[in-house]
RNA sequence: GCGCCCAUCGUCUAGCGGUCUAGGACGUCGCCCUUUCACGGCGAAAACAGGGGUUCGAGUCCCCUUGGGCGCGCCA
């Protein structure tokens, strides 16, 4: 496959031109503010982000805030803070809206040069046409009526008082790019309509701006969703309309579907970040999922982000859309938490009160039995706070707590002294633990008690075995 | 409707004509560990959408069917 080469091209070409060095990478995440980001958004900006790290490059934040109706200032900061959450810092951050100046220029000149040619059709026009070529078996296509106009039409429908929108004349030609993921691409013009650039109200659709952007910002690659492919050949055409700059590099990355197969577009209102964080689900399970599935790598909990970098490669992702089970992405979560360390969470413990000399044993100790970070604050009531005990056979914790013996202990206490019980009472197995769990933590299921009855002391294990809350 | 892309275990995938009695991971199930549960370790079941070709030989190439994704906006 082709598109599996481009790598050894590459290290191929600097042994041969050792004096032609790549300028670093450049990508930029595009998010327009009109909502949270969702698993979708949040997918396109983590490959981004742990593309640009593997190569050593940076990442652009740029706000699609042209639709003025649509972008809320709210949104924009609840994307910066969505994304901060999950680990991606950006090197720069702009907004389309500051930098409309530019885009008029870039209209201006693609007017000189005769690409950009004023339309007079209203959008109930345009819709019914668009729907008697389907009616007919054709393609929805722009017929370019507008190009036919002389100028005597235009004065005269100006001063009937219509404005126009702009559009622009591609060129006839099938437009080919080797695409990061998806290899060998074309798109015929034909099959397209003249893109519309500029609306009637003057104000600029997204993708004069977005290619305006990315050569002003020097965008070295352009990786997105594969909802975009259509639009590259588009692209590239204005680019190159534009300037002489080189055409950046384009990569589709496949889409993700819902675990029952339907689209899980940003339309759908998809799980947003945001939901996602609140109900515990670890930022870097989401990464991990994000990057890893519908790619031939094996989805694993990772510890840190740096670890997606290392065997990134934008062709390991497959053509075919994945699904997104949110699942699996609970399941990974928390085998995800089940591997940091203490330092990793020492903050966010914190948070909890979880600190001083406890604090890491008892990490150690419940870091298994979690389903999220939430948990920790039961499970650090069991071992520091006060708890209602269950008492499953009075008789028998009475015993049992009659062999506690004399602190100090550590993790040898709790087998010394059920033997020491399982010697008096003659019980072994669930009959011989399940009271002394249920009784000490109140609860059926948890971590070792080995571990944690140290922590939990001989005072609150002593009451908490006689019944009293502790 | 038209165009582009795709089709291997439940899920994500490896596979680039013989080495495939199809490999891995998640999930599922079983066993082990812990004189309990959870965590953890080990193992098992589980797939080439269908039909035609091409070839000595097809999961791998071609065509059709079926199924799916995306696009076809004065959205991004």
């Amino acid at each position: 496959m082709p598109h599996r080469l481009p790598q050894a091209d590459m290290s191929a070409l600097a042994i041969w031109f050792p004096r032609i060095s790549m300028p670093p990478p450049l990508v930029r995440f595009a998010p327009s503010p009109t909502g949270r980001i969702h698993i979708g958004n949040a997918r396109t900006a983590l490959l981004n982000y742990v593309f640009a790290r593997s190569q050593g490059g940076g990442f652009v934040l740029r706000f699609d805030d042209t639709d003025r109706e649509r972008s809320r200032e709210e949104f924009v900061q609840a994307i910066e803070v969505d994304l901060a959450w999950l680990g991606i810092r950006p090197d720069v951050t702009v907004r389309q809206s500051a930098r409309e100046a530019i885009y008029a220029a870039a209209a201006q000149r693609l007017r000189d040069i005769g690409r950009l040619y004023p339309c007079y059709e209203t959008a109930e026009e345009l819709e019914r046409r668009r729907r008697l070529q389907q009616a007919r078996g054709l393609p929805p296509i722009y017929d370019r009526a507008a190009l036919k106009l002389a100028p005597a039409d235009r004065t005269r429908l100006e001063a009937e008082g219509r404005r126009p929108h702009w559009r622009f004349q591609l060129a006839p030609e099938t437009v080919h790019w080797r695409d990061l993921v998806r290899g060998d691409s074309h798109i015929d013009t034909a099959s397209l309509s003249d893109p519309v650039l500029v609306r009637e109200d003057g104000s600029y659709l997204y993708t004069l701006p977005s290619v305006v952007d990315d050569i002003e910002l020097d965008i070295t690659h352009v990786i997105r969703g594969e909802d975009h492919v259509t639009n590259t050949a588009v692209q590239i055409q204005i680019f190159k309309a534009l300037t002489d700059k080189p055409v950046p590099a384009f990569g589709h990355h496949n889409l993700l579907v819902a675990a029952g197969g339907e689209g899980l577009s940003k339309r759908t209102g998809a799980l947003s970040i945001g939901s996602l964080r609140d109900s515990g689900i670890e930022a870097l399970a989401i990464a991990a999922l994000a990057v890893l599935t519908g790619s031939s790598h094996e989805v694993h909990p990772i510890v840190s982000l740096a670890e997606l970098s290392e065997n990134f490669d934008l062709a390991h992702i497959s053509r075919t859309p994945a699904r997104f089970d949110p699942a699996e992405l609970k399941a990974l979560s928390q085998r995800t938490l089940h591997k940091l360390d203490f330092e990793s969470v020492r903050d966010r413990l914190a948070a909890y009160d979880i600190t001083g000399f406890k604090a890491e044993p008892f990490w150690l100790a419940a870091r298994g039995n979690l389903e999220t970070l939430l948990d920790v604050a039961d499970w650090w009531r069991v071992v520091e706070g006060e708890i209602e005990p269950v008492v499953e056979d009075r008789a028998f914790l009475q015993t049992a707590s009659e062999s506690l013996p004399e602190e100090p202990w550590d993790e040898t206490t709790w087998k010394s002294w059920t033997s020491a019980i399982a010697h008096e009472t003659g019980r072994k197995g669930r009959a011989l633990f399940h009271p002394l769990r249920l009784a000490l933590t109140a609860r059926e299921t948890g971590p070792e008690l080995a571990k944690l009855l140290p922590l939990i002391g001989r005072a609150k294990a002593s009451a908490r075995l006689r019944g009293l809350a502790a």
